[in-house]
DNA sequence: ATGAAAGCGCTAACAA
DNA sequence: TTGTTAGCGCTTTCAT
């Protein structure tokens, strides 16, 4: 208990509703009545007299035995796949926010890219009650026999292919990577390469079928494809691989911000210049591509929407459905868009939406 | 509940102890012994009927059950101020997994630098009887009365003035600054000016008092202090104020990194050269200060052992302490430490500590 | 409009 | 070594 901040003395034993209902000469039920708004009306009256003994005792509900009660902890799970990436660190902080804004806390589990600690992380939310868990996972085809088991309802978050019979909320990974592929075209490349992130399942990421189809769709033949890991590290490490290789192409489509900065990072140590030797577009719209030198063009994902989706389709009451959002171009230098290159504009002025 | 990925048909209702019990053909007692390792000890050969029983029907005990009935949650609480700033999110994943080693859940809230959300936040936390909050807080002076009220323990997490009567983590903020000037002195620099991160409690930021210390070490007269939100946006937007005036300093002590990001973007916008024209030293040893461009000199914060200290002060059973640690300097580009500016190795090699 | 009381699933003191 | 049982604080049905 070490951290205690006040004088042990004062410690009062935490005030239950038996005590507020003793101080207003009321029997527990009342009490109920008032806290929770129902079932059933109390008078004026008495309910002053509640309030005031809550007041005075400063009486808090204890949410364990509410949980135990109702079968419900009104808390809602959320499993994180890799906090280093700014992209998942900010879906949960608007998870975290859309959930709030139902009377839903979250908890937060990160995985770190580990099956293992998936499971593990699920297990314990599961025994925890909570009402239901968001689950980005690491997996092309995530496990769901332990949830299923739990009977604790799911929804698949940043998840982008149809599953019928599961929830799920994703964005266009395949039209966003092909509108970046177009983009690349409309600037005049010819030889346009992909840096693909790996993931921890098989499955084809269908940012990979999208450029595919944007080359295609622009006559074009596809350019090199790199892969590595979604890190910094990974994107500068092939970014240096790429600077030294003599056929390089003139575009990137990067699969991921993250893996662009370290691109970007790598091409400034060769001496490669961006736009002019090298564009790229890369996907996610973190802040980090809003503030790299050059500022990255990405087709941003609108986060807040897809959160609050996410929220609605756990706790909501409509059917299972799989939502899919469309991203936004959001252009800046690095594609040659913008030779000054001034910082985008917070409130981004009619950006150019897919679908 | 719309969500569910399963057949509702198989919908059996979860299992609880008293079903283990009778299908093992034992008390529940025993059930509670096996699972809990305690506090009586059960002969083998029951513990395995017991276990048995459990795989069989998938038994998961109640977190909330065990927490009316123990008083405690399992559950900590922390309430972080900006996601948008990855220090604190670094920082609450290194409390996460501490806390997961102890067996401990995270509820995580973002304040979002509102006093009233961390309020707010506060009171949930209270009411879902966390066993003790992490509390990054907003202000300077961090108002601890509904903790006491709540009768839940606390500690001060980033926090770095010695607090009698509160536990407190937190890292040397004079002392880090005092070396980023040295640092920049000792590169010769004789005008060195500050960007300092204006938080919403008054009280004086340890960094600028370190910085002046620095300062008068070398011998110096202070260079310009200029103040922003703790924002990329805001960096970029003093950045520009710096790089347009006539009497810029030759160097700059950032005192955030997300504060050095801005300021690096505007620079390059400007066409100011670092560390030619200005040399940045700023502080957190975040990702982004490793592969901005150019890379930045920072006061790496060392998080996970500041997010260990901060458990153990919680739930460890040692007394109330304020814990200070010491950053590091980790050199790169933007002081003038590396002119070719490779990328700095993961493993940090022989690194400077303070004392 | 208010109250009495059963019971949610679990732990641990006490009994056997 | 194992079993019995009294609550933990709350919600809500069923009386009053």
């Amino acid at each position: 208990m070490g951290a205690m901040p006040h004088i042990p003395a004062a410690a009062k034993p935490t005030a239950t509703r038996k005590d507020v209902a003793r101080l207003a000469g009321v029997s527990t039920a009342v009490v109920s009545y008032v806290v929770n708004g129902g079932p059933k009306r109390v008078s004026p009256a008495t309910e002053a007299k509640v309030r005031d003994a809550i007041a005075a005792l400063g009486y808090r509900p204890n949410a364990a035995a509410r949980a135990l009660k109702l079968g419900s902890s009104e808390m809602l799970g959320m499993i994180v796949p890799d906090t280093t990436n700014p992209f998942f660190v900010l879906l949960a902080h608007a998870v975290e926010v859309a959930a709030a804004e139902r009377g839903y806390a979250l908890l937060i589990a990160n995985s770190d890219a580990s099956v293992t600690a998936e499971r593990r992380h699920v297990e314990s939310l599961a025994s925890r009650r909570v009402d239901g868990v968001f689950l980005s996972s690491v997996l092309f085809e995530p496990d769901l026999r332990d949830l299923e088991a739990a009977d604790i309802s799911v929804v698949l978050l940043n998840h982008s292919t149809d599953s019928p019979g599961f929830a799920s909320v994703g964005v266009d990974l395949r039209g966003g990577a092909r509108v970046a592929v177009e983009h690349l075209a409309g600037h005049g490349h010819r030889d346009i390469g992909l840096v693909m992130g790996t993931s921890t399942g098989g499955g084809q990421d269908a940012r990979e079928v999208g450029w595919l189809e944007g080359i295609r769709a622009a006559g074009l033949v596809p350019g090199p494809i790199v892969r590595a890991p979604f890190r910094r590290e990974d994107g500068y490490r092939v970014g240096l691989e790429l600077a030294a290789s003599t056929d390089r192409p003139t575009a990137l489509f990067a699969s991921s911000d993250i893996l662009a900065v370290g691109l970007l990072r790598a091409f400034h140590e060769s001496g490669v210049r961006m736009p002019e030797d090298i564009a790229i577009v890369s996907f996610d719209g973190s802040p980090e591509a809003e503030f790299s030198w050059p500022g990255l063009t990405t087709l941003a994902q609108p986060i807040e929407e897809m959160a609050r989706a996410a929220v609605e389709a756990l706790v909501g009451d409509g059917p299972a459905s799989n939502r899919i959002f469309p991203p936004t171009l959001v252009r800046r230098a690095s594609c040659g868009c913008q030779a000054s290159d001034p910082l985008t504009p917070r409130t981004t002025a009619a950006p150019h939406h897919l679908g």
